[in-house]
DNA sequence: CGTATTTTTGAAGCGATTCAATGGACGTGG
DNA sequence: CCACGTCCATTGAATCGCTTCAAAAATACG
């Protein structure tokens, strides 16, 4: 039975490039949790002691702020690890981690995961390297923030989650989260009316199409094109 | 000679607790570099090939968006590791680090630090807290660029900045980092115009006292009042 | 079939940007 | 030491992108 966990777990960053045993060893470290739709993985202010890695289901990290604002900083889908820099950084978790679809992931403790990464020095590797990358993802918003206008800031937004959790379709790449207009609102630092009036405007001109909680990419090519500032971003289709 | 090296490093973050043959060996694999002002460590888009943990000196890191706009990402003092992310990601350098006052710096290759990163677990281990911290100062921003208005931004940057590089003089703090308005504009996401108004604004309430590339925070406490919106953050002194 | 949630839309207002032009500080060379 | 050019900072006025508030429409759910 661990056997196929270890199937598992080979694919995924963290563990990659581990030896059977290793992988073995932190296998026996886990424990298994299930949470359904609308429960917590953890809250925004804990003490950050265990981090996931999720096995099925997604999951929705988002920060409020004193004032309540919420801030989505990110989806999480099978095979990725929540909560893990809190972990290691041994501090608090700086957001809650919400589950929006049912979830079964793995858990481990932080103060046994250090044991694991003094005993294979690899895993901490693995952990920086993971960490480091993650943070660039973080950088890339912040420049986003500070030079871009809502719009570029949606369309990057929209193509970033296709690329974490696009399907494709006959009808396009749908975005396979409930993925409602606040939570794209809470992802860019805007208002509801502001997503919906875009959305809306991009619906007219055939680049997506949207219902509740859910949006389709149908032209993607378009939505890069409005994301990257390339010729063509308004109006007609380029050179028609 | 190497005895008052490995006394500088000891105190920083990622030697903490290392033996002394540890530090030791770390510091064999390191070479000195020196670079005046004006000069740079390295290039945005460079494959990040070293980083370096500055023993004297200012730098600057910044990004240039593709339409041409300048984001600052943060300020370097002594002690800090520069481009320690992208080298340990093995990517290339997201951003460039300017040295704005003469610097001096212990300079590792990457592919060496990761030799000793093998060697030396517990390097790897400081590297991951310090990746992890320096994560969390990025979310923060992400959240303040996504909730906050401009003024309260710039509060809070200055605020930064004063526990980073502040000094105290009979003045009050002064931010000891040539800063112009145009890199307060460019940490904030905004123009220099706004700032420049803003600073005016503050100064005459008495709040900071500016001069050319120069900042200094006469009365912190009221800036923090305005930073985390607590109650008479506009208009006059609080209950006066 | 009624109620709750999500989405849309309109209209008003403001914060911040943009552009243009002036003012001041600094360094340099005569 | 003053004159000059350059860089940096300020200020005003116009504009605009986006927010805000209010209300209705659409969709899901019990």
């Amino acid at each position: 039975m661990a056997t196929e966990l270890t199937a598992l777990l080979r694919p995924i960053d963290l563990f990659r490039g581990l030896d059977d045993d290793v992988l073995g060893a932190t296998l026996a470290a886990s424990r298994r949790v299930a949470c359904q739709a609308g429960g917590f993985l953890f809250h925004q202010g804990e003490p950050a002691a265990t981090f996931y890695i999720l096995v099925h289901g997604r999951v929705r990290l988002s920060h409020v702020t004193a004032e309540g604002h919420q801030v989505v900083m990110r989806f999480f889908n099978a095979g990725d690890a929540i909560g893990i820099v809190a972990v290691l950084a041994q501090a608090r978790y700086p957001a809650s981690a919400e589950v929006i679809e049912d979830a079964d992931a793995l858990a481990w403790d932080g103060s046994a995961f250090n044991g694991l990464m003094e005993r294979f020095p690899a895993l901490s590797y693995n952990g920086l390297k993971l960490v480091a990358h993650r943070m660039g993802e973080y950088q890339d918003r912040v420049r986003e923030l500070a030079t871009e206008r809502v719009e570029r800031r949606i369309a990057r937004a929209l193509l970033r989650l296709v690329s974490q959790s696009g399907r494709r379709t006959d009808a396009g790449i749908v975005i396979d989260i409930p993925l409602s207009r606040q939570d794209l609102a809470e992802m860019t630092g805007t208002t509801v009316y502001t997503v919906s009036r875009t959305l809306t405007a991009w619906e007219e001109r055939g680049i997506v199409r949207s219902a509740r909680k859910r949006v389709t990419v149908t032209d993607p090519h378009r939505l890069v094109v409005i994301a990257e500032d390339l010729p063509g971003a308004s109006g007609a289709p380029p050179d028609a």
